[in-house]
DNA sequence: AACGACACGACACGGTACGTTCCGTTTCCG
DNA sequence: CGGAAACGGAACGTACCGTGTCGTGTCGTT
């Protein structure tokens, strides 16, 4: 997320300070009262400071959200396809269920459509990396005959996303555990399934 | 969406004008430009009209949305359950592809996490009674042995939409329509295939 | 036909956050 | 040790917010 002044000259712990903020803020207001102004307040920081590091509050949160993400929803491989589908897909809904990181995706996606570099930024830093795991995850099986050679990998994939943002997105209530291995099973065998 | 002053005194002329100057407000400059002040400037119309009618900008565009939407993707049943849901999709991906009505309704689905209220009115006005028809056109298919009697229709028509709504909230390309009879083969796939 | 209520356009207000600029200080590389 | 660069702090003009006021016009009521 460094964007211009490529230094090493930065100072850590303002860094640290400006990301701690901008989810601590998420959580007591919501991602709407969330502002550089805040941020840089709560921070015990200049504006300038975030200003020269963040386009904006959009890309602050994005990196703050990132490393959460990626910390929580690792790719595993037991052999089991449809556990391992099941145990990830729960670990992205459960981090999506609690704040700030619930609050603080649904911001950073209602940013995309006016921000064109957010929208690049989050679509090459975390989307696309985390579309090609999965579907890296679903070729292994693949391999080991629990898929079919000529399935829509990729479709399975948007298959699978697709309702956790559809319910993030329209504030349904989450997917419990049985709502998400219904899913899981859905997805695997409409793969399997021979067409109409 | 008439809130407080239920009232047949009220200004049709200045309804339409405040409604069109939303949609193309958006279309110009997009759903972020879209500021009550704007509209009012570009309608004609004192800002005071405006608050006193809607509650917010979200609002109006909800109106001005909801409108389009239902004239855009009505269901029909032509007896062939595919067929009319390849249809359907496509009208709601057409729609979704096409200024104003995509940064418009990508606008109102970012509000949605700071306001309450609308989050509410979209799913009571808009989201609620479509998924309800939705599932109601899949019923009719079931009765007509096209779907097996125990499938799961409310998980069917997340499985068609959530896609949808994964592309158009990441930005990603659009459906195309052999992606679209791809996606709701799979769907119907999958409600018939058994339990793996 | 006259009244009175109420929606209307217009304009002004204080408030908040924006993004930028300037200044003086601190920190760290060479 | 000297200087470049990042820092915190304060102030700036701009944009839009949501509200209040006021005079006008129009539509129900009697």
């Amino acid at each position: 997320m460094i964007t211009s002044p490529s230094s090493v000259r930065r100072s850590e712990r303002s860094r640290r300070a400006i990301l701690r903020s901008a989810l601590d803020l998420c959580t007591e207001r919501g991602y709407g009262h969330v502002t550089i102004e805040a941020i840089a307040a709560d921070a015990g920081v200049s504006k300038k400071t975030i200003y020269r590091w963040w386009p904006s509050k959009g890309a602050v949160l994005l990196e703050a959200f990132t490393d959460a993400l990626i910390d929580a929803t690792p790719f595993v491989d037991t052999g089991d396809i449809g556990a391992d589908l099941r145990s990830h897909v729960a670990g992205a809904v459960k981090l999506l269920s609690v704040p700030p990181f619930g609050p603080a995706y649904a911001g950073i996606l209602s940013e995309l459509h006016h921000d064109d570099r957010l929208a690049q930024q989050l679509r090459e830093e975390l989307i696309d990396p985390r579309v090609e795991e999965a579907i890296g995850r679903l070729r292994s099986a693949q391999d080991q005959g629990q898929i079919p050679p000529g399935a829509d990998l990729p479709l399975a994939v948007e298959m699978l996303y697709g309702p956790v943002y559809y319910r993030h997105v329209l504030r349904k209530p989450v997917q419990d555990e049985e709502t998400i291995a219904t899913l899981v099973d859905h997805v695997l065998r409409s793969l399997r399934a021979p067409g109409y």
